[in-house]
DNA sequence: TTGAATCATCAAGTAAGTTGAGTTAATTGC
DNA sequence: GCAATTAACTCAACTTACTTGATGATTCAA
């Protein structure tokens, strides 16, 4: 069962959810734009453009805002995204609890909640989400007319894979699409995604990828993942699993071991360990840190910088990103350390004279990164046309 | 000077356009296939694929093959590929001559030549290439309205990159975009592409991976690259490096290196000269491997296995493939050696019980396939809908 | 103040897909 | 062997959504 997306027909009525949403996206990557501009850049005629932007504006999705001013000619009506034109929920499943939230239009949360999970059969697991999504757009008091849809983050892989039973994929999802199986429960369009994946969408919609197209984001969850991004999509693989970083084999004081293993917030709760400090939230890293905690420090800098160095490598020459994102649990003066004490190896193509941009950058962080991710999928899918031209 | 495609309005040319290069497509992987399952496939009315499929035939790129026996209801009338519908032509740039071939619509090649490169220049190489192809297109006969474009192979990276200087690239290339300095110089639709991509478009359009459309291709070039295919279109990177898999670390009887150091064709000749065999062409290591050269079954064994595998399991565990294809320039024989004694990973996310394909086959081989596959890029184009729809 | 430049709208025109009725050609069942 | 059934195919009218060209609006520059 891949997950092969195929290649279907352009007629009038496809064409135009394909333009709504290019416009849409237009819109939102260029933060104020006119529909002069939008029909230079997407070769439709103005007068194509003005049709679906009025759409858009009926639809509340996008608000007028001014007027430009320009050198000449008459000053072109701005337009940007209206934030509450539109919600998405996220809701990401977890071993232990049930997280759930709300985005505007924009990708910024307004509401939130955590359940926790006690039962975890389909059935358990099914009923806890369903009651999760009427919770949250309860809470956010939102009209079904403005939920976009639902994003579902759970771990990977998916499928039964050589990873099984290595790491705490939802097992009762080998035998149904998750997909499909939530589609049909949720009675609403759903997205479902890995952890990694979410969170690069999230970068993405919101984050520091906001003006990138193709790059990698580094998530850190319990293991280690990777979410692609290139030219604006999910680079997923055949079966949903690309990006399963963590478990390439790297050597690590002399031995292979499997890149999570060394690098990851498991990796570093277990050095904690062994030196007699039991650090498991965020917050405690962050404390640790704070006090230059000795243990932490020696991980980051020698057990924890050498290994990043060479997933980074990995990750430029394999995929040319325009930047690797690090994002997930940990705190932010973390990755902060990691990222200006990392070495960024010099053969690689990444190593490009005359960068703008940085090779290394920080993106969101915190125990909500995968549940935000969620959201952003659904953010994401609604300025994404259905038909994507390929340019050249 | 990123390559981001950006995504364009649709339109009524334009859908017709990307309904057309579907329609093509299905033909083609199907092989054989009537106007009504294309409709069904493809979302689209049987009236507008019939109008298409007469479009088609009356560009000659396809031809009617009779009915096919069904259960009941009219028999449908079969339409397939018509080989001699339009040709493409194939150009590899190397470091000592210009290779170039015409493939027919099925990726058949029909002709080849080989001029010697004797100026480097940028003006040099162009005239060599202008020259190549009038005279391939000579040669094989072609009237100018059958030519769907050229392509062209080069060695990567593009533009300046840390890993410049340490291979073969055209850094003549450094300053301009190559695609528009021969889509000028040649007056022709072209693509370019490094020989690792091109290697993986030949084995989609006639090789391993025809029926696939998400897979890897560990090229043997002189070093090692790997192109990668996701949903039928090249995974390509931010700068159309992504897959400089060769220059990736490894560790290699205990030390670091880059893994083509280890594991490509230059890495054997090197292994071989330093057990005092002067090994250089293709057909010198398969006569080689036929005598169970011991120096060569010892790199065989004991040098590159290991690294493969290594390398197999990147990928595998990057990119989530379908399989993992070996080709370029190596003999049958050794990549059927390789293939048969590496050792795969069982924890890869490509480790799925219940597999029908393996996870790793051979395409591909010899000195021509970057030829070939430069061809396969314009062969491959001509399917490509240049709006692709994405599923769900 | 006039002209150039640009944005925007209107109304007519057009390309291409859809729809529904009717035709053709095969198999199945009586 | 013949009618019923099924499926492919065609024709012509219809619909959708984009394009085109004329006209107007708004601003800056000379």
């Amino acid at each position: 069962m891949s997950i092969t997306t195929e290649t279907v027909g352009a007629n009038a009525e496809r064409a135009r959810s394909h333009n709504r949403q290019m416009v849409l996206d237009r819109v939102r990557q260029a933060g104020q734009i006119g529909r002069a501009e939008i029909a230079r850049g997407s070769g439709l005629s103005t007068q194509a453009v003005s049709n679906i932007i009025s759409d858009l504006l009926s639809d509340g999705l996008i608000s007028e805002q001014g007027r430009k001013a320009t050198t000449r000619g008459q000053p072109p009506v701005q337009y940007g995204l209206n934030p509450v034109g539109g919600y998405a929920v996220g809701i990401e499943i977890r071993p232990d609890a049930i997280f759930a939230t709300v985005l505007d239009l924009c990708g910024k949360p307004v509401a939130s909640l955590r359940r926790t999970l006690a039962v975890h059969d389909l059935n358990g697991v099914t009923e806890a989400v369903v009651a999760a999504k009427s919770a949250i757009i309860e809470e956010a008091d939102l009209p079904a007319s403005k939920v976009l849809g639902v994003g579902i983050v759970m771990p990977g892989p998916f499928g039964r894979t050589g990873l099984s039973g290595t790491g705490s994929e939802l097992s009762i999802f080998h035998e149904v699409s998750p997909t499909d199986w939530f589609t049909e429960a949720l009675n609403t369009p759903v997205v479902v995604e890995n952890d990694a994946n979410a969170a690069a969408v999230a970068e993405l919609v919101a984050g520091a990828a906001r003006g990138l197209d193709t790059f990698a984001c580094l998530y850190f969850g319990n293991g280690l993942g990777l979410g692609l991004i290139q030219d604006g999509r999910l680079v997923r693989g055949a079966f949903g699993n690309a990006g399963e970083i963590g478990h390439i084999p790297v050597t690590s004081k002399g031995r292979a071991v499997p890149l999570e293993a060394a690098l990851s917030r498991l990796a570093v709760q277990k050095h904690l360990a062994n030196a007699g400090f039991d650090i498991r939230s965020s917050d405690g890293l962050a404390e640790a840190y704070a006090a230059r905690n000795a243990a932490l420090m020696t991980w980051l800098d020698a057990a924890a910088a050498e290994p990043l160095s060479h997933a980074i490598t990995i990750i430029e020459n394999m995929f040319d990103p325009e930047a690797v994102i690090l994002g997930g649990a940990m705190p932010d003066a973390i990755f902060d350390h990691l990222i200006s004490s990392v070495t960024l190896a010099e053969r690689s193509v990444s190593n490009r004279p005359g960068r703008t941009t940085d090779r290394l950058l920080r993106g969101a962080s915190g125990r909500m990164t995968g549940t935000l991710g969620a959201g952003a999928l659904v953010i994401n899918r609604a300025f994404t046309p259905r038909i994507a031209a390929v340019a050249r």
